[in-house]
DNA sequence: TATCCATATTCCAATATTGGCATATAATAT
DNA sequence: ATATTATATGCCAATATTGGAATATGGATA
C-alpha cells in the first residue's frame, strides 16, 4: 500500500525520462500552447508529440483545454522552477 | 548539442523511474547505509539492488564509500527536501 | 591457503518504451 | 455533402528495462 506512492512517483519520473517530452515542458514554461505550435517548434512527427502530450497529462503534469479544432497544453506544475533547479545543481555536480 | 541536455536530464528522471530506486532513496534520507542494510529493509533480490545502486550512482543521485568489505552509499542531491515536496505537490493535486 | 561474507556481474525471458507510418476522428470551411 | 485542418489512435519493429538465478570478485578471518 505504501509501495502505491513509490508505483505513481515513479510513473511521474518516467513521464519525464524523455528528452522530447522534457523539451515539450520546457517550451511549455513559455505559456500555454497548441499541438500545432508544438510540432512546429519540436522536429518530431505530429503523433509522436501527441502521444508525449497525453503521457505528460495522464501523470498530471500538464493540462488541456479544447478550442474550436485546437487543443491546447499547458504546466500544471507550480513548482517547476524549484523541481528543475534542483535538477540542474545535480546535473552541476555531475560534472565536477 | 542543446539537445544534449534533455538527454542528461531524462537519464537522472529515468534513474528515478522505478519504485525500487525510489524506495532506496528514501532509505537513504535517513543517512547512509550499506548494500547490506538496504538489502535488509527492501524486499529485493541483493543483485537486484546492487543493480539499482548502481544505476542511481551513475547519474549522480547518491554516492559510495569502501570500507573493508562493506560498500556505503548515501544520497549525493543536496536538494531532495525541495524536489520531493513538489513531487508530492504534484500527486496531491492529481487525486483532486 | 581455505573459507566466509559482502558486493558486483552476467545471463536471460518477460515486458515496456520508442518513434515512425498509416489511419481515424472531430471540427471548420467551402 | 465534401474538403481541409487539427489532433488522436493503432500498428509495428527496434531497442531498453525489469528482476530473478547463477556466478564472479574481493576483503576478512581462521
Amino acid at each position: 500500500m505504501n509501495n502505491n506512492i513509490y508505483i505513481q512517483k515513479a510513473q511521474i519520473f518516467k513521464a519525464l525520462s524523455n528528452p522530447v517530452r522534457l523539451e515539450i515542458i520546457d517550451f511549455l514554461a513559455d505559456g500555454e500552447k497548441c499541438v500545432c505550435e508544438i510540432v512546429e517548434n519540436l522536429n518530431y512527427e505530429q503523433p509522436h508529440i501527441s502521444k508525449s502530450l497525453i503521457k505528460l497529462k495522464e501523470v498530471g503534469l500538464i493540462k488541456d483545454r479544447k478550442e474550436g479544432s485546437n487543443v491546447y497544453y499547458s504546466l500544471k506544475i507550480c513548482c517547476v522552477g524549484e523541481f528543475f533547479n534542483c535538477l540542474n545543481k545535480i546535473l552541476k555536480e555531475c560534472i565536477d
